[in-house]
DNA sequence: AGTAGGACCTGGTGGC
DNA sequence: TGCCACCAGGTCCTAC
């Protein structure tokens, strides 16, 4: 689920809530959370910590703990990332892991397709997964996507391929080149200069704008403070397969593009 | 280097 | 209504 502006609301909420007070205690309700660390290990790094910082690069909010130590976590398709001042009363369906703070508040990792994790790492040049991270796309200049297009790659892999950008997802790929006016299916190096001005200047519009509406629920994916983004009210192509597109009312097409359900106007979009 | 497919999970939906 | 195949916002791995 998440992608960017969903990762970047949660951060700035959990900034917002999150006790700067030592964790008390973290309880892993499943134990695949954990792909690299056994539970003893994480939990004696964890515990008796503080959180420092919360940051985010990509899909990953890293925390960063008064040990120096950073705790990853990628919420995957349906992670939830929940603080509450008093842990709650009733059993918690999906709940992964429960951090308790020394002052009481509780911070839940919920998640329904169990497909999250969380890890700690020492530095972030050699944490998995992080690292190999490529530019955050507020960062992207046009001449660095020019680079990157310049392959025999469909446009939309290429957008995806979090090795290049990091922090784009299915849902805002299909938004970008909808309102870039390009087919997913092109090849990078098929894009004309222009193509490529115009297309950098709907990365950065589609992401300013997700963020601003805090994110995108189609289902799962909840703010910080739990409560839906509201981004999926202007969608104009993402979930309307076989509905008219809103500019030309041709009927929206659905593909298979990189393994990846992709939406698109088969007249607006060449 | 690329891409296709399967794996990891659970649950909602659409078709019959 | 009931059942079942298929699909889902992400990433990693293997095989071609």
């Amino acid at each position: 689920m998440p992608e960017l502006p969903e990762v970047e609301t949660i951060r700035l909420d959990l900034c917002a809530v999150l006790p700067k007070t030592p964790i008390k205690e973290i309880e892993v309700f499943y134990p695949r959370v954990l792909p690299y660390d056994s539970l003893e290990d994480f939990a004696s790094r964890v515990q008796n910590h503080s959180i420092v910082k919360i940051e985010r690069r990509g899909k990953y909010l890293l925390f960063l703990l008064s040990s120096r130590e950073y705790l990853v976590v990628h919420l995957r398709m349906t992670g939830q990332l929940l603080c509450f001042l008093e842990p709650p009363l009733a059993p918690l369906r999906y709940l992964s892991v429960r951090i308790t703070f020394s002052s009481r508040e509780v911070l839940l990792f919920l998640d329904q397709r169990k497909f999250g994790t969380m890890y700690l790492c020492k530095a972030l040049e050699t944490c998995k997964g992080v690292s190999s991270l490529g530019i955050e796309p507020f960062d992207l200049t046009p001449l660095q996507l020019e680079s990157m297009l310049s392959r025999r790659t469909p446009v939309k892999a290429i957008l995806l391929d979090q090795r290049r950008i990091a922090g784009l997802g299915n849902i805002y790929a299909d938004e970008i080149l909808y309102a870039a006016g390009i087919h997913p299916r092109r090849c990078g190096d098929s894009l004309t200069a222009r193509e490529i001005k115009y297309l950098h200047a709907r990365i950065q519009e589609v992401m300013t704008e997700a963020l601003k509406r805090k994110g995108t629920t189609i289902r799962d994916y909840r703010t910080g403070e739990g409560k839906q983004g509201s981004y999926q009210n202007h969608l104009l192509v993402y979930g309307r397969a076989k509905a008219p597109c809103v500019r030309c009312e041709t009927p929206i097409s659905k593909e298979k593009i990189g393994g990846r359900g992709s939406h698109f106007c088969p007249s607006c979009q060449r």
